[in-house]
DNA sequence: GTCTATACGAGGATAGAC
DNA sequence: GTCTATCCTCGTATAGAC
């Protein structure tokens, strides 16, 4: 669940280690491959100090997933209130998960890949996390302005970001040859010419 | 692995039973949330049955997935090969997509859902799969047809095909209030919208 | 709070009868 | 080919010392 003694630095650190050892191990080998001894070997912590922080495996991956999931979407929120128009929300919103994508490829493909629900029975399903309602309420916006010509919600955030959605998944899966900022510009004009208004 | 002996049809008939439950249980609950306990109880075949005609675990999954790949592609296939232009075989596709996501969810499910190479180490990741490069290949004839704008292949389908897949993730997640089949002229129109040329 | 040692159960897989 | 009974490993989780 939560980590339980913010004061304590030592255990802090403790924790931090720990998440992002099981961040990395879920990610390369999937959550039920990984064990308990897998991450107290790879972040050379006890199984009773994890024990003792996360409570039991189970809670560990929500802590794991809260934390990424919070993170992202404290960092699109201000992506997207710094821009007014409905492309360039857009646009910001890609870039900086391309970027993401690039950089923390493990963070991207925990958060992309993984069945949560399979591990985290009462988790909302990603689709209806904040970041993928924060799409769409986009593209509402969008439409309101008419920017964005009158479409299903859904169906407009799907066409916008589902094309970028599934270019992480193919740098993430190793599919394409070049780095995956290369392809960034088509990609958003893509999207962009799906919704549009005309 | 393969089914063993294709001439006994009793033996066929229990090895279809089996895959059938397995389906139904990887895709509800998830492969290592499934044990073959429940598979034999769920398939009313025994443990002998089933590590007779499978081997193992392993082995049952891969079998069950390479049988579905083999299907949608088979189904595919000729939905493309009747028709000429671009567009049109696009459309037939996710025609098609979004049927077998309607009438049968749990193999949608355990096709787009899954992260098969969690358990199924040496299986090439699913956008490498047949179904996916042949999406791919649509659209570089449309490129070289001149019906579609010139993009890298891979934005260029992602482009094409990426809202509707994330439309049946949503589908299939229950995120949808009405019948995955009322947004498929929309989730085509973008889809086309996206990569056709000007 | 952190450690080691250990209990305990689940589930994959096999043996051997029919 | 199919069944039941059983083995045995592995991994979660706990107990209790420091």
């Amino acid at each position: 669940m939560l980590p339980m003694d913010k004061s304590n630095p030592k255990g802090q650190q403790l924790q931090e280690k720990v998440l992002q050892t099981a961040l990395l191990l879920f990610s390369d080998k999937g959550y039920f491959n990984t064990s308990i001894q897998d991450i107290k070997k790879a972040a050379g912590v006890s199984t009773g100090a994890i024990y003792h922080h996360f409570h039991n495996k189970e809670h560990l991956a929500k802590s794991l997933y809260d934390n990424l999931m919070v993170r992202i979407e404290r960092e699109m929120r201000p992506l997207i209130m710094t821009e007014t128009s409905c492309f360039r929300r857009c646009k910001k919103v890609i870039d900086y998960l391309f970027e993401l994508a690039t950089k923390e490829p493990k963070l991207m493909q925990f958060i992309l890949l993984a069945k949560h629900n399979e591990y985290l029975p009462d988790e909302v399903p990603i689709c209806s996390s904040t970041p993928f309602l924060m799409m769409r309420r986009i593209l509402e916006e969008g439409m309101d302005a008419g920017e964005v010509r009158d479409l299903e919600p859904w169906v407009a955030a799907t066409a916008m970001f589902g094309g970028a959605i599934r270019m992480m998944n193919l740098h993430l899966d190793g599919a394409l040859d070049k780095p995956l900022l290369e392809y960034l510009a088509e990609t958003v004009d893509c999207g962009w010419r799906a919704v549009k208004a005309d």
